[in-house]
DNA sequence: GCTCTTTTCCTGAACCAGTCAAGAAAACGA
DNA sequence: TCGTTTTCTTGACTGGTTCAGGAAAAGAGC
């Protein structure tokens, strides 16, 4: 896990100010990857239990401004939230659970940004998701 | 665009009754590429002045189920519809104006299905989304 | 330390795409 | 044409997310 003080560190060296919150949602975040905000509010709510939903959102959206979370949302999916930003990495997601696992980028660090034709669209990321199913659901599903 | 014998002979061959708000939403499907919804109810409408927002519902998921037409939802984003189906096309989004536009897949007809590390997964889709400014937005932005 | 200004947080309400439910209507095979 | 099954209509509702305004806290300057 990732100390408070490393999460402070994070917060001034984006020029945030550090807030308790802010700390414990950054927290949040390194300690439960792929988490959605549900989940990231109870779990601020062990550390700060009077801490408003609002303010887990607000500080998800200044976070994610700031480069410091990145949020990813897959078809069907509400909103989730990784630490891991900056290594354009990708993921796998489940059909059946919903479960999210990181994949490294197979083309190497700087992807697949080649388009065939990108019709005269400035593409800077390219977004690949995995679909299938997680090992659980893959074999509850094969023997009914 | 299609023709209603035509929209009606796609219905049947999947074995879905033809019906009269299906039809309208099929082809305002094959009218309006990625439009949402609530497109897709403003274009039935013309047709269907009395279609129920739930028949447009109701319709679209029988057709994505039935593989007639594609579901997507890029992130922050409302479901939108597609009938170019079938042949693992991507797209790219503008994050400013949220357009969508087709890219044929670079690598090929069957893709990127390879994962460097799969985690057990068994997947049987990649979908990539490239991200950026449409040409209007990139103009628009680039001289404030 | 102590103020002052600015940003952030809390409370509570609102929004909106999408879903649920039950009865009426339509499709289509016999 | 009839009867069964599916689909459509109407209307209410859900749940994740955002909006708004006042209260509290963070950090800069003194």
């Amino acid at each position: 896990m990732t100390s408070p003080a490393d999460l402070q560190q994070l917060l001034r060296g984006v020029a945030l100010r550090v807030t308790r919150p802010r700390v414990a949602v950054l927290g949040a975040v390194h300690a439960h990857p792929h988490a959605d905000t549900e989940s990231i509010i109870s779990a601020v709510r062990e550390e700060l239990p009077d801490a408003s939903h609002q303010a887990v959102y607000d500080s998800l959206r200044v976070l994610t401004n700031a480069g410091l979370v990145r949020r990813i949302q897959p078809a069907g999916s509400v909103a989730r939230y990784e630490s891991r930003v900056g290594d354009n990495h990708h993921h796998v997601v489940c059909r059946s659970c919903g479960a999210v696992s990181d994949v490294d980028c197979a083309v190497g660090d700087a992807p697949c940004l080649t388009a065939s034709d990108d019709h005269g669209f400035s593409i800077d990321e390219a977004e690949v998701v995995y679909w299938g199913l997680c090992p659980a659901c893959s074999t509850a599903g094969s023997r009914p």
